[in-house]
DNA sequence: CTGAGCCTACCTTCCGGTCGGTAGACTAGA
DNA sequence: TCTAGTCTACCGACCGGAAGGTAGGCTCAG
């Protein structure tokens, strides 16, 4: 193998924990002794622990994103409708699935002392103008209720999706059941809204 | 007086750590430094960490229940769609509210290490079922569209709601026409769904 | 023989929590 | 009225442990 799966080991321990414990209650001994190494061999691969933070989140938002937009891509040719109900069913499948990466960037959602790294705020925010996109294609086909305010929806609609990861149990629910009902609210069923 | 109103500065203070910091990042000696006393003087009126940070999340849960009643009983007389409204104003209004202790009842929603206290598990349970009961009346009033889960309604509207601490500023926003914008999405403007 | 990868050992700082003590207000018995 | 006892509220000093991070050395493949 080109490179050693080390760097990469850490990470997915360190998601691991990220998403069930946050910032401050993840330590470093936890992720090295998970990983199988020191703590100080955790140095050799990064430079503190924000920057692994940094890389954990990242991925995860790049991951989400990723598929939200693969999803938006395979519908391309189904109406507005349906493209919101897949973007929503890749959304929580990148939360709930086996992947705990996009997970622990929703629960880190501040990092612990000092500024949120640019990076992470960058990558957040092209998330973000996914759906963006996404809520004015809907209002513009007419699928929206007239006289909603677009941000507001879209930060509804996050808020929801994200605040999933508390009560979100697999087999207590099914996640495209739950794209379906999360789509039906932002744009009901009865047909188009003309404008 | 009949009582020194130290502990209740104490939990003030420990809401607006605790709003901002969640449980890990809050620390005695900061609550101790923003009351004003040495942080061995808390263990006169608490005997833990964990017993401020339980009867702050307790204050809030039951700040904003009592709000969203109060609202509830005040709007008795109006229609389903009007209750709805008044309901997701007043638990916006709890959060974002001069009162820190309902955000940080959000904030902290899972106790750093060891169990949630039992107590937090109630009234967190009971202000729930407010929510249930208020969904259910909507529903059976026919203003929710027909076929959509009850459940997953109801841990949208309050995944939304919750998830604003994290995106609204005063001023950007009106918490009066953001419940506007809630109770549209949930019971629509279109008149009754027949059943 | 070099350097990637990992180690042991240690540092400083801070955590929640405990200890014994004290200043002051109040109460009660003589 | 004096005074001994008691209670509340607080304090400085300290504890064991754990946090993130550093220094320096071992090992082994290329």
């Amino acid at each position: 193998m080109p490179e050693g799966g080390s760097r990469r080991l850490i990470l997915d321990m360190a998601a691991r924990l990220l998403r069930s414990g946050g910032y401050h209650q993840t330590t470093l001994r936890e992720i090295a002794e998970a990983v199988g190494i020191r703590k100080a061999s955790l140095y050799h691969h990064f430079a503190s622990k924000e920057e692994i933070v940094e890389a954990v989140v990242n991925d995860g938002v790049r991951f989400v994103h990723e598929a939200v937009a693969a999803a938006l891509a395979g519908a391309v040719q189904a109406g507005p409708r349906r493209r919101l109900e897949a973007a929503i069913a890749a959304h929580l499948s990148a939360l709930h699935g086996h992947g705990d990466y996009t997970s622990a960037a929703i629960k880190v959602f501040t990092f612990g002392s000092g500024p949120t790294p640019e990076s992470v705020r960058l990558s957040r925010r092209l998330y973000e103008d996914v759906w963006r996109g996404l809520v004015d294609e809907l209002q513009e086909a007419g699928a929206i209720a007239p006289g909603r305010s677009p941000e507001a929806l879209r930060l509804f609609l996050l808020g929801a999706m994200n605040g999933s990861i508390d009560w979100y149990r697999p087999g207590r629910f099914d996640v495209g059941a739950l794209a379906r009902e999360f789509a039906a609210l932002v744009a009901p069923d009865g047909g188009e809204h003309p404008r």
